[in-house]
DNA sequence: CTTAGGG
DNA sequence: CCCTAAG
């Protein structure tokens, strides 16, 4: 919790000479550290397997705090740590996210293509803008350990120069970085636009074999990433469902709507038309843009090899509830009650540009028919099934109930034949029990 | 445009 | 998630 804004302030201080860039760096700094605390999560996700759903909950509740409070990045970035901290165990037993964060960003790379893509659009977006600030991020990832005392070093020693290694650790973990990134270069070009800044360019020389560095320092043209980011993406559509997967278009979504708070202001809503140009991967990802019917057809030709093909993709656009969304749905529904759902969209979910009303309808819908479900068969082997599948804190369960209590959803419920009186006013009126 | 309902 | 009909 604190420890991250102490962290900061020595860090920055005794780092730091020209106060001007003081702000700026640490803006931008912080702005980085959620991109690699993206990656840290993510591999935390992909390594321990047990942490998938904290993993998941976490990195929501850090992106939308993160969007929420994204005007000044300190505040917004201690806000995030604190329900970072909050939101999980993690408190307890620091030792665990520590290995997760670390030794996810070793693993990375290494494991699955969903990194490397995740890395390359974070690459895409520091080209796309200004050209030279991401780089700085891969070595941010190391410092979110909770207790900061090996790692704050080490944050030190990285922020003030790569190349100029004061602490063993660090250098071995940026070394390994970098080499897998150099790896990924030979099959995945995007990645190696990330290495193709300046400001990595004499870290990287120094371990780097010759051969592999003349190849690194070839920039691939323009239309080559594109093209290869389209295919990329392309793959990554139909297999969107998975957990992984949906991690990683999440943190693309954050990506993405991180320019809001660098001055932007987009128009809220559907502002992925005209934006971006140079994010074509982004753009991409971003699902449901508008209406239009064109990727109908395109057939994604990669046919999906390991998850449930799911003929006729029903859900090509699925995002994963993460739990703090639903809580926030209850909240909202809470709140506005049930059939507000542009309140709700407006007043809870504001930082997500998806999730349209609809969609948190459906979520509702769906809420509600679990939640029965749990209650109709309250048995431990159906909720350890439930906790199986989601694990949906009970907690929560007990407000969607209550919730459906008070203003039960249209015949959600199992009782089809609605009372014969069907003139009565259908909102808040609404007995359930007409016999 | 928003909501409800069904696929 | 997507589509469509109704207010």
């Amino acid at each position: 919790m604190k420890c991250k804004r102490v962290q900061v302030g020595e860090s920055f201080v005794p780092v730091l000479k020209d106060e001007e860039m003081e702000v700026e760096h640490s803006l931008e700094e912080h702005r980085n550290g959620h991109i690699s605390m993206d990656a840290g999560s993510l591999d935390s996700h992909t390594t321990l397997n047990g942490m998938d759903d904290l993993g998941l909950e976490v990195l929501d509740g850090i992106l939308d705090d993160v969007e929420i409070n994204d005007l000044d990045g300190i505040d917004a970035f201690s806000g995030a740590c604190d329900e970072y901290f909050l939101d999980c165990d993690f408190v307890n037993n620091p030792e665990v996210l520590g290995y997760g964060l670390s030794k996810g960003s070793l693993l990375q790379n290494s494991s699955s293509e969903t990194h490397s893509s995740g890395f390359s659009g974070s690459s895409i977006v520091g080209g796309g803008s200004e050209s030279t600030k991401v780089p700085s991020a891969q070595p941010e990832c190391k410092s979110d350990s909770p207790d900061g005392t090996t790692t704050s070093e080490s944050c030190d020693a990285l922020r003030n120069n790569p190349s100029q290694p004061s602490n063993g650790d660090c250098m071995y973990a940026i070394s390994l970085d970098m080499k897998h990134l150099h790896e990924l270069n030979n099959d995945h070009p995007l990645a190696g636009g990330l290495l193709s800044f300046e400001n990595e360019k004499d870290a990287v020389e120094e371990w780097q074999p010759s051969a592999l560095r003349e190849k690194r320092f070839r920039k691939p043209t323009k239309r080559y990433i594109e093209e290869s980011s389209n295919l990329r993406s392309k793959e990554k559509i139909p297999i969107a469902a998975t957990k992984s997967k949906n991690l990683t278009l999440s943190s693309f979504d954050e990506l993405n709507v991180r320019p809001k708070a660098l001055g932007k202001i987009p128009g809220e809503k559907y502002r992925n038309e005209n934006s971006d140009v140079t994010l074509p991967a982004l753009k991409v990802c971003r699902g449901r843009p508008k209406k239009k019917k064109l990727e109908n057809d395109k057939e994604p030709l990669t046919s999906e090899s390991e998850d449930e093909p799911k003929r006729k993709d029903r859900r090509k656009n699925q995002r994963m509830w993460t739990l703090p969304e639903v809580k926030k749905l209850v909240d909202g529904i809470s709140e506005y009650g049930i059939g507000r759902w542009t309140n709700i969209k407006r007043f809870f979910f504001s930082s997500s540009s998806y999730r349209t009303p609809t969609d948190i309808r459906d979520k509702w819908r769906n809420l509600l028919r679990a939640s029965s479900a749990q209650k109709s068969s309250d048995k431990e082997a159906e909720q350890n099934d439930e906790l199986a599948l989601r694990p949906l804190p009970v907690e929560l369960v007990q407000r969607v109930r209550e919730l459906a209590k008070i203003h039960p959803y249209p015949r959600a419920r199992g009782s089809k034949k609605s009372c014969v009186s069907s003139s009565l006013g259908k909102r808040n009126l609404k007995r359930k029990r007409c016999s």
